[in-house]
DNA sequence: TGTACATCAGTGAACGCGCGTTCACTGATGTAC
DNA sequence: TGTACATCAGTGAACGCGCGTTCACTGATGTAC
């Protein structure tokens, strides 16, 4: 028999898929277990037929919001290589539009300060995203035929993600725009004439 | 009389201080009042004799930690000017001393992704401490003779901060030592031979 | 085909706990006379 | 100088609340015969 999703799979789904959301909005201190089921369209008590606890179940958003992470950025890039792809994911990781609007976006701007001190098997899960993401834009450093290519992509990582959550956080302040666009300029200004 | 300060004024002080140490190690939401009280070698009940509320707390420690994080970036560049202090404030923020040291460094890789959340104050007292740390960045990118001086000094703003707290979230990995040195290296890059 | 029963996803009330905040009280300090 | 009193920084127990987790129960579903 060909795997059909049972309404138990479609449960388990919709919490994470709600998790997912919940996180990215409201950070992992700030998402309760009640919310999550709520967001599912359930109560708190069936929770733990789907999952041991909120850590296991944090681990396993994190998982999987990083994936939709990496495929948010391919997905701007379009079918662009190079240092057009580069371009165009920075454009649009450091949009106004994804600073307003974390729910669907990437995880790490409400998450990365608390998974400094979240459990272990939270960290691995980050740890393996990260990798992830990185290799992605390590392959298009690459290919756009900079030196250093993996060094490169993780400071690119790790500017878009330093100004998605400073941004954020002053959001509403002219500083806010400012900055978004100064990261951007800088990942042109890198890439020059590439 | 020249200002002396009262018992009142130094047990303000110590609360603050056990209140920045406590922020940066565990962020805002896993830092409670009685654990900023008992830092301070005093009661839960004594706090309120000082502030209006832990926000009002939070708003302040902010500020004070921001003007901290600028003086040590200024002390880890010596007396050196332009390019060099860049290269020597950056070699310092993305150490791994500073990684595994949070508790006198920087508060932004513990707060900012907490303040997107946070109450107006707060906000408000993190866009003016970053503004200040830009300001200074900025002053020694003019000095290095870089254009778009102070756009780049947001770049490297956030990705010193980025990096750090990824670098936090992954620590044990050796993908956080990478990470750190990365972001070091990008700067010099970047720097070239200014 | 129809009936009896086992299974199990999901409900909702209850638990113990830590939080921010309040408040009646204490006891040291400094001023008034 | 000595005594009485007001002030007020700090104590510590208590409050209401939301949290993660548990558990007795429900009711729909599918299998056995």
């Amino acid at each position: 028999m060909i795997a059909k999703t049972t309404k138990k799979e479609q449960s388990r789904r919709r919490i994470l898929d709600s998790s997912a959301r919940r996180i990215r909005e409201r950070g992992i201190s700030g998402t309760s277990v009640a919310e999550v089921m709520d967001g599912a369209g359930m109560t708190v008590g069936g929770f733990y037929a789907h999952f041991p606890s909120k850590d296991a179940l944090v681990a396993e958003t994190v998982t999987e919001a990083m994936r939709q992470a990496r495929a948010n950025l391919c997905a701007a890039a379009g079918d662009s290589r190079g240092a057009e792809w580069l371009r165009a994911a920075a454009r649009s990781y450091l949009s106004r539009a994804h600073r307003d609007n974390p729910s669907p976006g990437c995880p790490l701007p409400a998450t990365a300060g608390e998974i400094a001190r979240a459990d272990p098997p939270v960290r691995r899960a980050l740890a393996a995203g990260i990798e992830e993401v990185a290799g992605e834009i390590a392959t298009h450093e690459r290919e756009a035929g900079r030196d250093e290519s993996r060094a490169e992509a993780l400071a690119a990582l790790a500017m878009m993600v330093g100004g998605l959550t400073l941004a954020r956080a002053i959001e509403g302040t002219p500083l806010s725009d400012e900055l978004l666009k100064a990261c951007r300029d800088h990942v042109d200004r890198c890439l020059g004439d590439k």
